[in-house]
Formats: structure tokens, C-alpha cells, sequence
DNA sequence: CACATGATCGCCT
DNA sequence: GGCGATCATGTGG
């Protein structure tokens, strides 16, 4: 009788194992999520984003992210209101993760704000693991997603149940401001003229098309 | 029930 | 820069 059943998903890329607890870190509180999410869209940059997986703990440092604003984001799954199964963690209160599908192979991780009934999120972009992990391993959305492990098996979770998906805060990161890359349509943000889109300085994991120039802008 | 599409990536020219 | 992979989901009949 193996245990061959898989009930947890795929296993963290072997270069992420770190040890949370060695670095001393601590969780963000739940009124951290419930607050303005283009505020945390920047706070995230730099914290750790981790797994557990057969009792080992796998992570990375976040280092780019996007905010999507509900309702009225044209590009946000729960725009207008939307409310199907798929987007129902959007809905929950601020800590949650909303974890889905695209393109039939690739998935999404991104991080629930604002308090339980406002669909607000940030995703995750891109991510950096500890030292010796391979740079671009965690460049892009859906690699972050494959590298750490994550799956839409996770969406709905509660990143402050004391689980296997928890996240670190890593103080105040360097943030770059990136343009939104949402053109042509009256999104959030971009018709407004504020920035959705964050990231790292000198990161080596952006996932483009926007790119760090020497004065610290971005370049498309 | 039928069908169009997508918060992407990597390979091709 | 262009394109195909690949399927859950959302929308419409």
C-alpha cells in the first residue's frame, strides 16, 4: 500500500527550501490585508512567500506585483461585480489567496485585500528565491506559481490559518513604480494616470515587458 | 449544450 | 515580433 495519492499539489522547486523560522520572520496581520491595495501591492515587495510541503518549507522574496481594483477595473475578474465560483475568493476577507487557471496550463497566485464583499486583489508577478536558486525560476506569474508549488488547489486559502502557504513580512522593500501594461481599454489606474504595477529595484526576475532604465523608471 | 476566450510562456523566424 | 499549447470558465442560445 503506497501513498501515492497526491492531495496537496506539486512540489516546490528543490532550490527554495529556506527555514522561516532561522530567519526570524513574522506574518502580516490581518488588518494589513484589509487595507488600500495599491499600498500593499508596494508592501509586498520583498516579503516571503512560502510553502510547506511534505514538512519542509520552500520560499521566495516577491519582487513584483500588480493590483487589480474590483469592481471598477475593467481588468479585474471581478469587475462589475462579478461573482462566480471561480472568483468567490476575491470575495473573502483580506489574507486570502485567489489562485486560478489561465490559458488551459498556466496558474495565477495573487494575494486578497480589503475587507470580506470588496473583490480587490494583488498578483503576484515575479519573485526571487533564496541564494543559489536559479534567477529566472520565478520570473513571470505562472512561474512563481509553478516554482512555489501553487495551484487553483490553494485558491480560497487562508494565508493566516497557521497552514502550509503563509506569508512573511521582509520590511520595507526598494519599489520601482511600473506603468501598468494594460493599454487600450479604460482600465483602473492607467485612464486615471496612477501606477498598478510594482516591482523590485535590480531585480533580476521581472517578468516584462517593463524594465528598470538607470534613473529607476520604467521603459515599455 | 456550443463555443470563444484568457491577469502566460517558450519556441520559432 | 509571432504563434501554438490546452482547458476551465463564462456567456449565450
Amino acid at each position: 500500500m503506497n501513498r501515492s495519492v497526491r492531495i496537496c499539489g506539486p512540489a516546490p522547486h528543490p532550490s527554495l527550501r529556506f527555514d522561516p523560522d532561522a530567519l526570524g520572520l513574522a506574518e502580516f496581520p490581518r488588518g494589513f490585508y484589509r487595507g488600500d491595495t495599491v499600498r500593499i501591492a508596494r508592501r509586498l515587495l520583498g516579503a516571503w512567500l512560502a510553502h510547506r510541503h511534505d514538512g519542509c518549507w520552500y520560499g521566495a522574496r516577491i519582487v513584483e506585483t500588480e493590483a487589480y481594483l474590483g469592481r471598477g477595473d475593467a481588468a479585474a475578474h471581478s469587475r462589475g461585480g462579478r461573482r462566480t465560483p471561480r472568483v468567490e475568493p476575491m470575495y473573502m476577507d483580506g489574507g486570502h489567496l485567489y489562485v486560478f487557471l489561465v490559458y488551459g496550463m498556466h496558474h495565477c497566485t495573487n494575494v486578497v485585500t480589503r475587507p470580506e464583499g470588496i473583490a480587490e486583489a494583488v498578483l503576484l508577478r515575479a519573485a526571487e528565491g533564496p541564494a543559489g536558486a536559479p534567477a529566472r525560476l520565478l520570473a513571470g506569474p505562472a512561474n512563481l506559481s509553478r516554482g512555489l508549488g501553487i495551484t487553483a488547489l490553494a485558491s480560497g486559502t487562508d494565508l493566516l490559518a497557521a497552514g502550509d502557504l503563509r506569508l512573511f513580512d521582509n520590511g520595507a522593500a526598494c519599489a520601482g513604480i511600473g506603468r501598468s501594461r494594460r493599454i487600450g481599454v479604460d482600465y483602473a489606474g492607467e485612464a486615471a494616470g496612477w501606477p498598478l504595477r510594482f516591482f523590485a529595484r535590480g531585480s533580476a526576475a521581472l517578468s516584462g515587458p517593463a524594465r528598470l532604465n538607470r534613473t529607476g523608471q520604467t521603459t515599455p
